[in-house]
DNA sequence: ACTTTTTATTACCAGCGGGTAATATACGGT
DNA sequence: ACCGTATATTACCCGCTGGTAATAAAAAGT
């Protein structure tokens, strides 16, 4: 009937006597199959009885693992926001001036919006999730540009960036990047190393100071008396 | 309802051309409340049932001025992409280096994207569409994606610009500009206009070939960036 | 081999929401 | 006053989809 596409996209359940693997790739394989059709089609176009059909079960299964549909979306935006938070946890930890942080961040966020997950970040509607896991993803977000503010401000308060409202410039920059989760295509032109090389330089040459490029630990550069740090 | 016009006036078509303002005002109304309640519940959410509700009439009264609940969403699309045409319009007579077309695009547009007909331009999903209107909708879009690439590619040309990759530099802005229709609230901290100013400087000061870093000229002040807008 | 637990299936329900007659009402034209 | 048209309402249909028994079939434990 359908061309279900090559589902050589490793579904456990696939050749007929491959059923005992674990149950946690079961899952797993439920939530590649579901964050892919969900960006597919979109959340409220795409059916459970078709993300069962592509892993060549049916419907009534899904619920062995997932309590719903809701329960699904939200671990699909997990799984993304776990990413993030692993790689911001390591730039924190690597130090660096502000701008420096902030091209790491830069070039890590964008890649991670090349993928299924991390689009989901910013293609799934909070609205379609319950109160609760709503509250969660909000305050991820909050998390999330927080962390652009602060390497920001780090930035400024380093010498590394020129001065600029924090809170505007995260705006600008985490907008051009989620924007990526919208338009990218695995198929297309571009890589996605190609796409976060060029958006980190972009995204940072308009911010870094202009006389000396690399500013290694020279404090109090170019302080304008405008800036009140922090 | 509306004061109706002398009926001491010559014109016999009086009658008929103020019964059709009327309707072309209901119809306007219908468009204006059906915008707002898919902006703030998103398009599967919202029921006509609702829309009907806020009119104060039934929902079948909603079929005497469209064909169905996708002709509405597809009018809000449409309202919103005439004034992107519109401005694009303008700044093509105007004229001038493609710096400057370039910033007045980046100006427009941002404030069209604080609009509620503008944001729907980017909140709504082409595939809730019928296929023909969806492909006027990526028609649209690629049309002005070309302007954004056009005005960097003349102002490359003209000296107004560095050198820089057109096509990747166009994804930067334009992804930072859709991303306004996804955050900004007209109850928030930032009015449109100050959006606009902050992210035409933010979005060009790194492209603009003279370091015209006018850090004077928009004194970025301090405001308590408490309220997160996310 | 027997039982228990896990995992899957078939059949079904319920509610929601878009859309459509059939019909009533307001209103301008004559 | 009367008619015709635009506009509105009530009542209804229908398909879709998430979710749920009831149950079958494997796997695992003994």
């Amino acid at each position: 009937m359908d061309a279900r596409g090559p589902s050589s996209d490793s579904s456990p359940w696939m050749p007929f006597e491959s059923r005992r693997r674990a149950r946690d790739e079961k899952r797993d394989a439920v939530l590649r199959t579901a964050v892919h059709l969900f960006l597919e089609q979109g959340y409220h176009r795409a059916t459970l009885n078709e993300v069962a059909e592509r892993l060549n079960i049916t419907k009534p299964a899904l619920y062995n693992y997932f309590r719903g549909k809701e329960d699904i979306l939200f671990e699909c935006w997990a799984l993304g926001q776990e990413r993030v938070d692993d790689f911001i946890a390591g730039i924190d930890a690597a130090g660096g001036t502000g701008l420096n942080k902030l091209r790491k961040l830069i070039r890590a966020y964008a890649e991670v919006m090349t993928t299924d997950y991390g689009a989901s970040l910013v293609r799934f509607d909070p609205r379609d999730l319950t109160e609760k896991n709503s509250r969660v993803v909000r305050a991820a977000k909050r998390s999330i540009d927080r962390t652009f503010r602060k390497y920001i401000a780090d930035g400024i308060a380093d010498g590394s960036i020129g001065p600029c409202d924090p809170k505007m410039t995260a705006f600008v920059i985490a907008g051009s990047l989620n924007w990526i989760g919208h338009w990218f295509q695995r198929d297309g032109a571009m890589s996605a190393e190609a796409i976060a090389g060029e958006f980190t330089e972009r995204l940072t040459e308009g911010l870094a100071v202009k006389s000396t490029r690399r500013v290694a630990s020279t404090p109090a550069k170019r302080k304008k008396s405008s800036g009140g740090t922090r």
